[in-house]
DNA sequence: CCGTATAGTGTAAGCGCTTACACCAACGAG
DNA sequence: CTCGTTGGTGTAAGCGCTTACACTATACGG
């Protein structure tokens, strides 16, 4: 089924058909009505590529991902794609699983695919690649990473802000002896959590004893993770995990090892994930707006009734949200082998 | 950039480029070379829709899921990826939230792009579709819809068997009032399960009181189920959910309401999500290999050494699993508001 | 009536790519 | 020396669509 036999059987030229199709120029009301009807009947749909090739009515957008199993760039692509179907649009995805070639190889697919916007909502970064997007003329948005420019919409959250409370909060509970668990910590929107968690860390000192840890991102990670603080001799209070997503392995290997979350363990994550208050105990961690995020995105590459406005660089604050999985520094376990508290701030790869 | 423009820079033809890329014909070594740097200095990529308009290889296959955020669906798209990926492809997936008539334009946008091959990994059906698809001769995957012929290859997951298992198990533990949580309840495969579950607790009746909710997919939805059960009068000893997505929400209430599980309430679900063992208590479940159905529809899609081989019908068998949420119904609870057992088989839409 | 808008439609030139076919050179067999 | 073969390359015809432009018919003011 091509435009053609639409028009043949509708008895108008190809033109006519692509015209109303795309709802442009003046079509008298009847032919419309022929015209829709033919596609009807022979259950047309047009051949996207062709269209595209053509230069037509390009609404398609492209959202590149880091880990689309973390809840976290899930949601972010879930808000989107509502926002974007709502307006006629499609969104393509791509998965990196945080792999810098892969994201280059993303990156190509999408602009071969010809999108008119892409979201790049990574941790990974590629100097170069950020260099040639931002000297396309592609509206693009990037999450974590980049600079603002004409076409290029920059949101960046606090993470320092958000880690900062985490652990200022669990100082002011009494806890002295902390542990950090990340994954990808060379990875700079990532690395920057850990940086501050140890930055704070260190004007506690020596009062406060840091450990830090890196496993794989997700659930089986944090568990991993978790199993290494606690065969260290390291005993922490408190366990501080890069993200939600991590931190639901860590209570999950709490509760496996009988260490009661929070009376004995304080455990807090980052992101706010849906999950995090489904979980039990629930999870102290900071929110963060993945909803807004998914809004932003929309706003800066699908064009509204206004056009669709100037790159700009948005930055997003985060709120602690504290729910069970934290309580007061017990000193029950602060006691439990003392002796090893002694080593200190591990650095994993 | 264009092939044209590689063309040039290299001094050979379009035609020339052309093999050279997609590795085909006969093309002298030299002049391989020389294509590959002018690639490399004008950072030159192929535009997908003309590729494919000209009837290139076309390396894209397509997935349809219901609900991405279930993780079920989720995990057999990321293994369906990450096959893909190994061979070359990318895969398109869309997203219908149980809506037909999203289905209908996901197929079309499928369509429309190309796609070499759709897996429609959904719950809800449009016959007409169906029909559709299964006369073109484009490769497909139905996953719990539709029946298999020379391009559709038919996965089925024997839901009857599985649940009939879990009533079972549960009924030999001591359970006599249970409770089911669904969502989607009209969608055949869904429905599958409660009508199951319903024809398992009949051959029990009246020894076993039943009654069913229905509510959205997502922990959410099975929280709201769990209130409407426990707020109905009815008080089961155990709550049988549609799938593991819904069911951390039941364990979520259960916890909030501090009824233990399973010490006060046993609590199912199905699929065997990988956070089905990273919640407290670690959820009993029917093990779906999502991994082999993904690695499935892979074969079935992309064409091997030795093609594609024709569409075939796959059983699948579900696997009880066994963890923490479920443990011998305790008479405690039996005994409470024993008046209100008198209600039953409440349905709700 | 003519000139000139204007509504409505058709013609045809691409968009960037693949590939059938044509072509040429080189080479070994007869 | 000629002919078939084969390796290597170019030419050009589309793929299905959009859209600039051309064109016709009708309306309307002068």
């Amino acid at each position: 089924m091509t435009l053609e036999d639409v028009a043949r059987r509708a008895k108008v030229s190809t033109a006519t058909v692509s015209r109303v199709l795309n709802n442009v120029g003046q079509v008298k009301h009847t032919t419309v009505e022929r015209v829709m009807q033919a596609v009807e009947e022979l259950k047309y749909y047009p051949n996207l590529n062709a269209r595209m090739l053509a230069g037509g009515p390009n609404r398609t957008i492209g959202m590149i991902v880091s880990n689309l199993e973390n809840p976290f760039f899930l949601d972010v692509f879930r808000t989107l794609e509502a926002d974007a179907h709502r307006r006629g649009y499609d969104v393509l995805v791509a998965n990196t699983d945080y792999r810098p070639q892969q994201l280059v190889s993303s990156v190509k697919m999408m602009l071969g695919r010809g999108v008119s916007g892409l979201a790049v909502v990574v941790s990974e970064k590629k100097p170069s690649l950020i260099r040639e997007l931002s000297d396309s003329n592609l509206p693009v948005v990037f999450y974590d990473v980049g600079a603002a420019k004409a076409n290029i919409t920059n949101i960046k959250v606090d993470y320092r802000m958000g880690m900062q409370r985490i652990v200022e909060y669990l100082y002011g509970l009494g806890h002295r002896r902390m542990a950090f668990i990340g994954h990808h910590t060379t990875l700079e929107p990532l690395s920057d959590r850990k940086a501050t968690f140890l930055e704070v860390a260190a004007e506690y000192a020596p009062r406060l004893k840091v450990m830090t840890v890196a496993s794989a991102d997700g659930p089986i990670g944090g568990q991993n993770g978790a199993r290494e603080i606690l065969t260290s001799g390291f005993r922490p209070t408190a366990v501080v995990c890069v993200n939600d997503f991590m931190a639901l392995g860590v209570l999950r290997e709490m509760h496996e090892r009988r260490i009661r979350v929070p009376e004995d363990v304080s455990v807090t994550g980052f992101d706010n994930i849906g999950l995090a208050e489904f979980v039990s105990p629930a999870l102290t961690t900071a929110h963060i707006p993945r909803e807004e995020i998914g809004h932003l995105i929309g706003e800066a590459l699908i064009p509204g009734p206004r056009g669709r406005g100037e790159g700009r660089e948005i930055r997003i604050e985060t709120a602690l949200v504290v729910r069970e999985s934290t309580a007061p520094a017990s000193t029950r376990s602060t006691r439990s082998r003392a002796a090893s508290t002694g080593q200190r701030a591990k650095k994993a790869s």
